[in-house]
Parts: structure tokens; C-alpha cells; sequence
RNA sequence: GCCCCGUUAGCUCAGUCGGAUAGAGCGCUGGAUUCCUAAUCCAGAGGCCAUAGGUUCAAAUCCUGUACGGGGCACCA
């Protein structure tokens, strides 16, 4: 119908001004939709956008327009009011053609035809060293939600996980693991204070000694004999054990550490599986560093790019890449003094990479405590004659958990956080889901438990599904089975609320495609509590089986296509759509 | 110091490409159930859209300054 209308005013504004100077196809023309009745169900501003170009006053040129204006059966009326708004108005026949796409198109009504372009999401890339908190979980919730938002939008989605299985943290993984599992056989031995302290890594070391039983333990007497040292809370303190552990295990050291690597890995796969978080990719960021038969790594083959454009110099040591000359506050290192390279070598080369792999919309979701770090990359890229454009990066901010109204404190050194898996079970991984969405990702979230586990409207999840329950009930009651609704009279729906439920469904596809295009999954919640809001409101001012059977046809064949958008929208959202509660 | 993000009803927050009289929920006040799920609904009160300028026919929305709040600025990951 906006199609058609716009068609119109095209053609319209070409013969009445055609011959004057102005560009008829570069005008965007503006269809919104009134908020206020009386105005009509569309608006166009056209008028008042030509009226400098014209010279003209834009209440004349409306007029002109609306004298061309033919109207039919579906645009009933036109009128120019204000300034010069062309306002137009819609017969409830025209309403209700949205009723028969959703009946014709079901599950697949607001997806879009494929766009032929490929996406990468990549989100979550926890570091494999513990379990999933809640911090992840938001991360977690947006990136699957957005990625089958960006599907319906007609996207083909790539979701890829980046495990940071490289350098120190992964070496104090392995030392932690090993005194966890020392300590099985010798409790006097103390776990470090930078090591990781969680419990989860007691149960791993439960599991290496069930399977090699003492294999991996001698008594170490100068690792006993270092942790006695006064000065446990240090850096150097830190690395020293480690290098002590690694040195006394030899190779047994790098078995140790892909052995927690993976039981990590296992426990965060099964949490974002149960979490209904599926990606298609784990990309090791260690494989960066495998050497092939071109004898050169990915992140020495990328710095040689970079080295070879003029980009990397030396000082003191160290490696450096003149990001500077492309925005960034100043230089970064690449490699080292000690000849360690740094995080951010790996990410020039995992980002050389994503690029190479033919994507043309490369999506980042990063904790926005990250965001000092995307010039850093977008320098690289740029450096290397990538367009920095195509990197596009989503901020997730921090959320807050609040119990009874206060913020639950955690600390993620001690390992006093709470898990996702904890969330998932104390509210229900939907609730989780959805709360997390709820709100605009680059905002705060008070996540409030008490609410998440709320059975009243208070809670809008609960709200959403009731309104399809109650529907469902309907349905079933009425035995809408054996009518034919397809056939009903649809000009029947000609109340307030009916015409404004029928315009909210048509909205339904725009947006999404809105949604998925500025990567704002938030506006599929409150789409689904306004929706849920008109139909609540509805089912109470109207009863559905009635005498009246033609009348109930109608209403029945409405109320199909509310549970079918509500289906929908919830299921883009990874949450089930209950027919009973 | 520099860089992000924010400031909209008492509270928590939406607000599309700049459009006509600014939206929801909670809370508050008052109502609705012999009837399809009251797990719901209806009505009312409640606003200097932080602030000062600018652009525009038109600004909560775009630009600049200021104030306040949150976060970030490693040879960490």
C-alpha cells in the first residue's frame, strides 16, 4: 500500500512539475504513519520538502497534489491539513489484506527475501578459563538474537565463537589445574592468588585424576618451597610458579593445559547450548600461530603485511605498529620485549582473516569496556588496505543483577561470581533471554531477578505469553477448526481497536528489518508488549464466541493472526510460545 | 587530560527518515469478573524531553558549548 501510494505521488509530481529543475527521483518520499486518527491512517511531508525548491507555499502544492490524487477502494479519502501534510486514509478493507498474507505466509511472515550477503557475528569469545557468568550471558542472548534477526532479514549468518587458547592465561590455567590436582594428594600444597581460584577447576582435576590417577604428580619440593613465599599477590610471583610447574612437567605441561581447555570448553558449550546459543564456528585463536607448509604463522604472515607497507618499527625491544597514523591515540605493541606477542597480534591476524573469508558485513560484539580498543583495529585493517568500514562493532553493556531491589555484588578475582547457568536456573533460561534483550544493549541493565520470575503483567514476558495462551484458549473453545476463516468477512473488523491491531500486525515486517539493520533487538520486545497490550485490551472489550457466526469468523481469523505474529516474534527471540498456562 | 555512552512523568525505560497534541509499565486515585484464562482490562492525576545557543517551514530527535552521571584510556586478556 505504501508502494502504491508513493508510486502515485511519483507520477504525480512529474506531471505537474516535471519541467522545472527538480530531480523527482532523488527525493525520498516519506510515508509515515499517524499516531492521531483524525489525521488519517498515512501522512506525506512532500509538500513541505518541495516548497523551497518550488518557491511555493507548501499548502498550495499539497492541494495540487491532492486534486491529482485518485482515490478507489482502498485509498478512501485524502485531505491536506496543517502546513501542508497530505494526510490519507484507508478503507478497513485495505486493513485487513494484512490477515490474509499472515494465513497465506505463517511461520514465514516478516522474513525477507535473501539479500545475498554473508555475515559474521562473533560473540561471546569468553575467555576458556571458567565457566560463563552473567556478564556473558547478555553478550550471549543479543549475539544469537541478532543473528536470527539478521536471517529473517534475509541474511545468510555465520556465528563464530573466538577461543583465546593462547599465551600467560592459558599457562596459568594449566599450573592452577595442576596444584588443584597436587593438592588431591597432598593438601598442604596452597593454590596461588592469581591463579584461578573456582571450584570448577577442582572438578576437572577430580576428572585428570580419575583417568591417570597419579600420573602427573610428584612431590615437587622447590614448587612446595616457592609457595611459601611471602609476596603471593604479584605478577612476577605468578609467572615464576608457572614457569617452576612447566619446567618440573616438561611436556606433560601442555597436556595438562588442553586438557582444562577442553573440560572448559565442554562446560561453556553445554551452558550457551542449554542457554539455546548456537555458534557455527570456534575459531582458535592458537591456530593462529600453527605453523604450515609456508613456514610462517597467520600473525607473523600479518605483521610481515604490515612491515612490509612501511607500519611496524622497533623500540626498546618491542614491536610496534604506527597505528597512530590511522586515529588511535597512539602506537601499539605487537611483539613483546621478552618476545611474547601480544593480544593484539592475534587480532590483526584474526581480523585479516575474517576479512579474507568473503564476508561482506563482519558484526562484533564486544563488552563496551572494549571500546578503546577499535581504533586499534580498525588501524590494521585500514593499513592493510581493508575498508575499516565494514567492521562493525556492538557494545554490550554491563548488567547488574538486583534481588529485592538491591544490586547482588560479585567479584570475578575470588570467583564469587554468579554463573549463567545459576541465572538460567533460578529464572528460566526465556526470562533470562528475554530481560537481557529488553533493553537497548549500549545502556545499563538492571537485570531485576524478582521481576524475571514474576507470574503477573508486571512481568512483560509473562504478559506476552498469556496474550497467546489466551488466544489459544479462544481458539480452542470455539472449534475454529471447522470453520472456514479463511472465508470470513473481514470488513466485519471495523472497531478501533480491530483496525489498530491490524495496522500493528502490518507493521511487523519493517520492522524487523529495522531491528536486524541497526542491530536494536530490543524493539522485537516492546513490539511483542504492544502488541500483547492492544490484543489484552481487545479480549476484553469484545467477546469472540458469539451467535453472531459470520462476526466471530472475523474476529477468530484476527486473533489467528496475532498468536501467529506473536509465534513469530518470540521465536526470533528463542522463546517458546505457550498454549497453555 | 583524551575517548565512548547517557540525562524524557515520582521510579524503570521506549520514542523509526527531524513532523501535527510526547509514549508504556510500575507506583498513586477510582472502577470492571453470574460470561471465551481477572495471570486481564478501563478511567484519572502526573512533563521546561538536563541546560544555553545554532541549523530548519518544523527539533526530545541534527550541530556546538556547559553541567551532572556511568564506562574506558597497559610491552593485560
Amino acid at each position: 500500500m505504501i508502494e502504491k501510494i508513493q508510486s502515485n505521488l511519483v507520477r504525480i509530481l512529474e506531471d505537474l512539475y516535471g519541467d522545472s529543475h527538480l530531480n523527482i527521483d532523488e527525493l525520498k518520499i516519506n510515508l509515515q504513519e499517524n499516531n492521531d486518527k483524525k489525521h488519517g491512517d498515512l501522512a506525506s511531508n512532500i509538500a513541505l520538502i518541495l516548497a523551497k525548491p518550488l518557491k511555493k507555499n507548501p499548502q498550495e502544492i499539497a492541494n495540487s497534489i491532492k486534486d491529482s490524487f485518485i482515490t478507489d477502494e482502498e485509498i478512501t479519502k485524502i485531505e491536506v491539513a496543517g502546513p501542508g501534510f497530505i494526510n490519507f486514509f484507508l478503507s478497513t478493507k485495505t486493513h485487513s489484506e494484512v490477515l490474509n498474507e499472515i494465513s497465506a505466509k505463517k511461520e514465514l511472515f516478516g522474513k525477507s527475501e535473501t539479500k545475498n550477503q554473508n555475515v559474521l557475528i562473533e560473540y561471546v569469545s569468553s575467555n576458556p578459563t571458567g565457566p560463563l557468568h552473567v556478564g556473558h550471558g547478555r553478550g550471549a542472548a543479543f549475539g544469537s538474537v541478532l543473528g536470527a534477526l539478521l536471517k529473517e532479514a534475509g541474511f545468510k549468518v555465520d556465528e563464530e565463537y573466538y577461543v583465546n587458547d593462547f599465551g600467560r592465561q592459558m599457562n596459568i590455567l594449566a599450573a592452577s589445574l595442576w596444584l588443584r590436582y597436587a593438592q588431591l594428594f597432598n593438601e598442604s600444597i596452597t593454590m596461588i592468588e592469581n591463579g584461578y581460584q573456582g571450584e570448577y577447576l577442582i572438578s576437572i582435576a577430580e576428572k585428570l585424576k580419575e583417568d591417570h590417577s597419579d600420573k602427573f604428580y610428584r612431590n615437587y619440593d622447590s614448587i612446595v618451597e616457592l609457595l611459601k613465599t611471602e609476596i603471593q599477590d604479584d605478577e612476577i610471583f605468578t609467572d615464576s610458579v608457572v614457569v617452576a610447574i612447566q619446567s618440573a612437567l616438561e611436556n606433560d605441561f601442555n597436556f595438562l593445559r588442553d586438557f582444562a581447555l577442553q573440560a572448559i570448553l565442554e562446560l561453556i558449550k553445554r551452558d550457551l547450548l542449554d542457554f539455546g546459543v548456537e555458534h557455527n564456528f570456534w575459531f582458535s585463536e592458537s591456530s593462529l600461530y600453527d605453523i604450515k607448509e609456508n613456514k610462517i604463522n597467520q600473525v607473523d604472515l600479518a605483521i610481515e603485511d604490515l612491515k612490509s607497507r612501511g607500519f611496524v618499527y622497533e623500540k626498546e625491544n618491542a614491536l610496534w605498529f604506527k597505528s597512530s597514523e590511522f586515529g588511535d591515540d597512539k602506537d601499539r605493541v605487537l611483539k613483546r620485549g621478552n618476545g611474547e606477542y601480544t593480544y593484539f597480534a592475534s587480532d590483526v591476524a584474526y581480523h585479516s582473516k575474517k576479512y579474507d573469508r568473503g564476508y561482506d558485513r563482519v558484526i562484533n560484539i564486544w563488552g563496551s569496556d572494549h571500546h578503546g580498543y577499535t581504533p586499534r583495529v580498525q588501524a590494521a585493517m585500514e593499513a592493510t588496505n581493508r575498508d575499516p568500514e565494514k567492521l562493525e562493532i556492538v557494545y554490550i553493556q554491563f548488567a547488574n543483577l538486583l534481588r529485592a531491589g538491591k544490586k547482588v555484588t560479585m567479584s570475578t578475582r575470588s570467583g564469587e561470581f554468579i554463573t549463567l547457568r545459576e541465572l538460567m536456573d533460578e529464572v528460566t533460561t526465556e526470562a533470562a533471554r528475554f530481560f537481557y534483550i529488553n533493553r537497548k544493549a549500549d545502556q545499563h541493565l538492571d537485570f531485576d531477578l524478582d521481576l524475571a520470575k514474576d507470574q503477573s503483567k508486571d512481568n512483560p514476558l509473562y504478559y506476552i505469553q498469556y496474550a497467546h495462551a489466551r488466544i489459544c484458549s479462544v481458539l480452542k473453545k470455539s472449534n475454529a477448526q471447522i470453520m472456514d476463516l479463511e472465508r470470513a468477512d473481514l470488513t466485519l473488523l471495523d472497531t478501533e481497536k480491530e483496525i489498530e491491531i491490524q495496522k500493528t500486525l502490518n507493521q511487523y515486517p519493517a520492522l524487523i528489518e529495522r531491528a536486524a539493520k541497526s542491530s536494536e533487538p530490543h524493539l522485537l520486545c516492546y513490539y511483542l508488549k504492544d502488541l500483547s497490550g492492544l490484543f489484552h485490551s481487545y479480549y476484553n472489550s469484545e467477546k469472540f464466541i458469539i451467535e453472531d457466526k459470520k462476526l466471530m469468523a472475523s474476529r477468530l481469523f484476527l486473533l489467528k493472526g496475532v498468536k501467529q505474529v506473536l509465534v513469530n516474534g518470540l521465536s526470533i527471540l528463542g522463546i517458546k510460545a505457550p498454549e497453555e498456562m
